[in-house]
RNA sequence: GGGCUCGUAGUCUAGUGGUUAUGAUACCGCCCUUACAAGGCGGUGGUCACCGGUUCAAAUCCGGUCGGGCCCA
């Protein structure tokens, strides 16, 4: 019978769905907040190693007893799906109405959804794909908004104009999270301010459109070429107005000139500088990232501006000198837009002041691998803003806010008139009764909901009464500073707990050369090509084959080992299967082999057990491969074809043996399920069980008391094989041998050794060390 | 610039103080022995990145150097 992977998979598939893996009723609830991944295009490589991992858990704590709440979802929210649309779609958001856009978005995100799910199915995952949720569904909108207004009646978020990072490109604010820092080309214009008494003063800058922004000029307070200098005035080319010559610690001198301009704003160091030093404000870049200086543009760009006034300092001779420069800029993560800083008034979550508290929560938190933790201290320390989350974009869910324009009255709506949607008509306002209330038309940075993914599952579940804290979320190390941050931070302002109590970090998924994965390099890998080639369950082999948090390299040779494994493992079903002819015996083993083989058995299973438990998937599976290979099938298996092809065993011996290779297979095949879901219950199958082999507790040992001395019997036969192979190399076949050992093998063993060697007879001796000669070999030319 | 992490046969990897350094894969030799040649048996292949220190003893602990990766500036 030939092994066809693909319908195996494709059998079993349609199967589950009809019957998924049941929960037992049990006080022990293992709840996973699954990542959803982003509806951004299919799955890739890196999908495919974190998500069979946490099936993997998920399927043993489920054999083991424990109610798993396993749950599925989509991220289809905010910005990242507007370019998403954008580029399936071919159209600009600009272009286009609100209404229309959020149309484009849902439909896009409808299509990619039901793609991506008929991969995931794939994997062989047991979450509840039935019953995903999307991060834009109702129900996301009505907890998004409860959960908002929360935190804005408690005054943990609040309104504030204050200094907003922008990206120009997407017109939006944005936050801390979804800056990137990127080394980008860029030139140092020298430019001489003269001294109001005289003199000069040289200052470097790569913003010179930001001149006309110039409120005053910095230098470090120990650089002496400036000292004199310091306190003076400066005249500002082109403008005219005069800045003082101030000092600040956070000026190199090696950078540029040692002396800068201070504008509003240029960078945060500017907004500190300005802060510290109480200077005026010269706004001229706009909330649209539009520069106006009163003099030489009006609504240009942040290039066309620059490169106006590039040319206008030319022509007038007012730059000294230039110089090519790479540095590091802040930029959107979306888009490489370098960001602008800028007042305005936005929904800020409060969490400057609570970073003592965020670390203490994240120590409450197991972190594996512990290391990771690290980074997640390092964000908390490194906090600069307070969370800015008012959004002006079209897609995202709506900060559910009124402003009565009659009397400035801000009010909210009620829980009980979730969601609010600002194309509705917004109610009176409660304080003057004026109808002349506008709803806030931002919407919500996309982390604010997904910052809220334990509660979306529980309340979708109609657990949230039920439980709280979840057991266990699995992410990648790349958004530390993100998801787990921003949820770590939720729950603590809303409830003052840890969402958790696990947290797991994966590494990224390298190709073979060790390389990042990346569209651009041409070197990605699509789980849909593996499974096509290896099969789902090779491709989970793969996963599991790695410790937590560890890079990930794609690797053919782990895949082949996959492969193999479930070929073995059919293989070995068959064989198995094939001895059932005889009657079975379901009693205590009492022949040497068998009573060796359950203690192995036994061992094998508190070890991978201890492992899993301690979720050290890589160390289990390493165990249990062993254990399969090594000494159930190249040891085990053989003596059994042996007893069923000798003559020197009875029935019901060979009851026995039947019952026992049963039983051992049965439990090997239990404990490969949370790594290979589909050939471990094709062969559940094929050995005769009815009930999914995912339904089934996880095997427990069987006991029996076993001080044997059959692992020498063991040795013995390895040792006559090998001198066998030997003698082949020389055309020779044995007949007969002769063992020597310090302890005397028994009568039984020496049977089953006998019957498992082919051979003729054995004799045995009294030897210190174990030894193995040759008696008798025949040639096999002289064979008949 | 700061932090984290890794460096072990051609390739990938186990191994956090103690025999001769684990295994996979690739390669070579033998065997198509009635589950499996996608198998079995045997073999070649390693100054454990480099330098120094601690120790009776270091791949392992400490310090430094070099190189890769990631996170944060």
């Amino acid at each position: 019978m030939d092994l066809d992977l693909k319908a195996i998979e494709s059998k079993w598939l349609d199967k589950w769905k009809n019957s998924p893996p049941q929960n037992v009723k049990s006080d022990r609830a293992f709840l996973i907040d699954t990542p959803p991944p982003t509806v951004s295009g299919l799955p890739h490589i890196g999908h495919a190693f974190s998500y069979p991992v946490q099936d993997m858990i998920a399927r043993y704590r489920r054999m083991r007893g424990d109610f798993v709440f396993y749950p599925w979802g989509f991220d289809n929210n905010g910005l990242a799906t507007e370019r998403y649309a954008e580029k399936e779609r071919g159209f600009k958001v600009s272009n286009l109405s609100k209404d229309e856009v959020i149309r484009i978005c849902n439909e896009v995100s409808n299509e990619t959804i039901s793609k991506m799910l008929q991969v995931y199915e794939k994997f062989g995952l047991s979450a509840d794909f039935m019953n995903y949720l999307t991060t834009y569904s109702e129900d996301s909108w009505v907890l998004s908004q409860r959960m908002f207004l929360d935190l804005a009646r408690s005054g943990k978020a609040y309104r504030s104009e204050s200094l907003t990072i922008r990206c120009p490109a997407c017109k939006t604010a944005i936050s801390q999270i979804e800056m990137k820092d990127e080394n980008l080309k860029s030139e140092y214009f020298f430019l001489d301010f003269k001294g109001v008494e005289g003199g000069y003063l040289r200052i470097a800058t790569t913003r010179p459109e930001l001149i006309g922004a110039c409120v005053a000029v910095c230098v470090n307070p120990s650089d002496e070429r400036f000292a004199g200098m310091v306190g003076k005035e400066f005249i500002v080319p082109i403008y005219g107005h005069t800045v003082k010559l101030i000092t600040d610690e956070s000026v190199l001198p090696e950078k540029g000139t040692g002396a800068e301009m201070v504008c509003t704003f240029g960078d945060q160091n500017d907004y500190e500088i300005w802060k510290k030093n109480n200077l005026e404000s010269r706004i001229i870049i706009n909330e649209n990232g539009r520069v106006n200086d009163g003099k030489l543009f009006a609504n240009k760009s942040i290039q066309e501006a620059r490169s106006i006034i590039v040319q206008y300092l030319e022509k007038e001779h007012l730059i000294m000198d230039r110089k090519k420069i790479e540095h590091s800029v802040n930029t959107h993560e979306r888009c490489g837009t370098p960001l602008e800083l800028g007042i305005s008034k936005q929904w800020f979550i409060a969490c400057m002041n609570l970073k003592e508290e965020l670390l203490a929560q994240g120590e409450k938190i197991k972190w594996h691998p512990e290391f990771m933790k690290v980074r997640y201290d390092n964000w908390v320390r490194g906090l600069k803003w307070d969370w800015c989350i008012s959004r002006q974009r079209p897609y995202g869910i709506p900060i559910p806010v009124f402003y009565c324009t009659s009397c400035d009255e801000m009010f909210f709506p009620s829980d009980k008139d979730l969601p609010v949607n600002p194309s509705q008509k917004a109610p009176n306002c409660p304080k003057c009764g004026s109808s002349k209330v506008t709803a806030d038309g931002d919407v919500m940075d996309t982390w604010a909901t997904s910052s809220l993914t334990p509660s979306l599952y529980l309340e979708k579940a109609g657990l949230g009464s039920k439980y709280n804290v979840m057991t266990a979320r699995f992410q990648g190390h790349d958004i530390i500073s993100t998801w787990a941050f921003t949820t770590i931070l939720r729950s603590y302002l809303h409830w003052n707990r840890i969402p958790w109590e696990h947290i797991f970090i994966s590494g990224n998924v390298l190709d073979a050369q060790g390389a990042k994965m990346s569209k651009s390099k041409g070197n990605t890998s699509y789980p849909e090509e593996i499974i096509d080639q290896y099969g789902a369950d090779s491709m989970r082999f793969w996963a599991s084959a790695y410790s937590m948090g560890e890079d990930a390299k794609l690797r053919e040779q782990e895949l082949t080992r996959g492969r193999r494994t479930v070929i073995k493992m059919f293989n070995a079903t068959k064989l198995v299967s094939s001895f059932t002819n005889d009657e079975t015996s379901k009693k205590l083993p009492t022949m040497k082999h068998n009573m060796w083989i359950v203690q192995k058995m036994n061992q094998t299973i508190v070890k991978v057990s201890t492992l899993m438990d301690e979720f050290e998937l890589a160390k289990a599976r390493l165990e249990l491969d062993k254990f399969f290979w090594e000494i159930f099938c190249d040891d085990y298996l053989e003596i059994c074809k042996a007893v069923f092809s000798s003559s020197d065993f009875d029935i019901e011996q060979r009851a026995e043996t039947t019952g026992v290779s049963r039983m051992v297979m049965e439990n090997i095949l239990m404990m490969y399920a949370p790594f290979m879901p589909f050939i471990t219950e094709e062969c559940y199958e094929i050995i005769g069980s009815k009930e999914s082999i995912h339904n089934k507790t996880w095997p427990i040992g069987i006991n029996l008391q076993y001080e044997g001395v059959f692992e020498q019997s063991i040795e013995i036969i390895h040792m006559i094989r090998a001198l066998k192979s030997n003698l082949k190399t020389s055309g020779l076949t044995l007949r007969s041998a002769r063992v020597g050992s310090s302890i005397p093998v028994q009568k039984d063993e020496l049977q089953i050794i006998k019957a498992v060697s082919r051979l003729n007879a054995i004799e045995t001796k009294h030897e210190e060390k174990l030894t193995v000669e040759a008696i008798e070999s025949t040639s096999d030319k002289e064979k008949s």
